[in-house]
DNA sequence: CTGAAAGCGCTAACAA
DNA sequence: TTGTTAGCGCTTTCAG
């Protein structure tokens, strides 16, 4: 039974290359290379195929043209946390490179669980995805490579420390952050700057450490490990940092906190002493979340270049796809300063910021 | 292997169905039978595919099997805005319905942007998707429809109104919603409730308002409109219909928000006026942002069931594609009371919700 | 410059 | 029950 019958109801028969040849009086072939912009193709000919196209508005199906090349234009995103406060801005990076490069990405979500992670990679490799990020919220990675082994299929990590070191992996600049955010507090003139740091179980942690001596020891200042704490990512741990630090017998002149939210407890904590905010303490936070923007005094703070970071890693990947190949191993993206009211007044107006108390007007 | 810049490069040869009969010892056609599971096989010729399937780590081409199937198992979810506050929620109930029936989801940004999204539409269509979900921040559209006419592939509207009565659509019940906020401040003895909506230019605020109204007047309390303020949904707009409904000669004894941002600054309105929360005046918050449960005191809240309606928008779409055919028009999802602080104190835990001032830990 | 022909990997009639 | 055949819609030699 030839399917020109039941046309009618359920997937109308689409156009086809045929349709379109027919129409201009050429063959299949030429209306494809007309399509491709190949070579050998007279004016006249392809002046008859533009306006057949259009006039029948045709366009070319992408599946037969993928089974054909082997190339679908499409690439695999699986995060650990859909949800996670670092994740949007990065996919939102990552589709909009790859989309501009005609490029449609598959969204995953494996929840951080091997399984559910192999199984995406396995329907993604299935549906011949040309690539795959993997992309973390910063959480520790136990495995060092996909769930999946993937051929020669090309993989980006975002936000994710790996082993394997023969794939880029994208990340943010810690160590230059920790320098910018410290230096700033330098800047100020302050000379005993304090470290709210998050565990030593995160790499970032390390190397934020390192930019904050570096940058402690380029003004000339020398360390000093008293000044520095490590505890959760949390605002109940930078409370307590806070609390601890001002106990001291030399309390720090500065707070420099290792993420927004250490930020808020510990602005939490000057408060309570009566300690004012900026004028005694000035205090750094560190990842530019909505938030900081809000908070009371507003966050002056080490902004993590997440959406720069997901442009990278789909530059990356499709550079990885059509050439020519990235570098692999780590790259690191370079994080920026956001002055807010926590470090001294400003006269203008504050960085822009989506409004995160109320995103719709 | 040279490659030079911006050519495709081919991928090595898979494995086929050809390879898989050959090894089996019979012919293409068994094996696509096996694959899926269609009768008038024998156990043996079964047997033996399968085995070869295991041997060779067989996996049939998904791309190849669209083109004769003209199904992709593929659908497109296109949003307004991918950092939006309520968006990824809802992702990650559409995102997890679907995977779950074997569908894969293109991700799309359209900024809210029509050539955006008919670009991007265009594309998926090009890539064959079954279906589509057109997810809104709950921004007001324009449009009543997709930015491209789809033929005949299914569509469901998340979180947005429309005037396409034929399209399946899922938003919140917010009429139901403020309902139970409204009661939630009855239950406590409250009787003059004010209410602090959001601007009338939203669907939501409509009918939020009667809502509010349909409990005030189950409970034998008379409307009073003079105790309704309308704004926008921002923490300032809050402080402000606060003050002025605490400055009236008759003040309302409760303050029912219709955003959390809204509760956030009415808050701050009363603490400054002195008035105690909850012991003076309880405030019910709206939305059950991540924020809320951290606000001093938490906030008691009327709940966006936004990973549900992803859920059910995956559900629809699959049904759409899969049979049956799903109803169309407005489907209302039940909104939920959160207790917290800000409505007297609770002895238990609070309900567990993502920590929103630092999520990794 | 153009088009006939041969597939890409899989499915589905239809014969055997 | 099985295999043969004929495509899905497009690309790509390779003769003409």
């Amino acid at each position: 039974m030839s399917n020109k019958n039941n046309t009618l109801q359920k997937r109308p028969q689409r156009i086809t290359i045929r349709d379109v040849a027919k129409l201009a009086g050429v063959s299949p072939a030429t209306v494809s290379k007309v399509l491709n912009d190949a070579p050998h193709v007279s004016q006249e000919s392809r002046q008859r195929v533009m306006s057949a196209v259009a006039k029948l508005d045709f366009r070319p199906n992408s599946i037969a043209r993928s089974l054909k090349s082997r190339r679908t234009l499409t690439i695999g995103l699986i995060t650990d946390d859909l949800e996670g406060v670092f994740t949007t801005s990065m996919m939102r990076g990552v589709e909009d490179v790859t989309s501009s490069r005609g490029f449609s990405v598959f969204l995953c979500n494996s929840y951080g669980n091997a399984d559910k992670e192999r199984a995406h990679l396995q329907l993604l490799l299935d549906k011949q995805v040309d690539g795959v990020i993997l992309l973390s919220g910063y959480k520790v990675r136990e495995r060092g490579a996909p769930a999946l082994d993937l051929g020669s299929i090309p993989v980006v990590y975002l936000y994710q420390y790996t082993r394997d070191i023969n794939v880029p992996c994208i990340v943010p600049d810690d160590f230059g952050g920790a320098e910018i955010g410290t230096n700033h507090l330098i800047s100020l003139g302050r000379k005993r700057i304090g470290l709210i740091n998050g565990p030593y179980h995160y790499e970032a942690t390390h190397h934020r450490l390192e930019g904050y001596k570096s940058a402690i020891e380029n003004a000339g200042i020398s360390y000093d490990p008293s000044l520095v704490r490590s505890g959760k990512w949390y605002e109940d741990a930078g409370y307590m940092m806070a609390k601890d630090l001002m106990s001291m017998d030399n309390p720090p002149d500065a707070l420099f906190c290792c993420s927004d939210s250490l930020a808020a407890g510990a602005i939490r904590a000057l408060c309570e002493l009566d300690i004012r905010v900026p004028d005694d303490i000035p205090v750094v936070g560190f990842d530019n979340r909505p938030f900081a923007a809000h908070h009371v005094p507003p966050l002056t703070t080490v902004a993590l270049p997440l959406y720069e970071m997901g442009r990278m890693a789909g530059e990356m990947i499709v550079s990885a796809i059509l050439g020519p190949t990235p570098e692999p191993g780590i790259h690191k993206v370079p994080c920026y300063l956001v002055r807010r009211e926590s470090c001294g007044v400003l006269k203008a107006s504050y960085n822009s910021v989506r409004d995160e108390t109320g995103s719709y007007s």
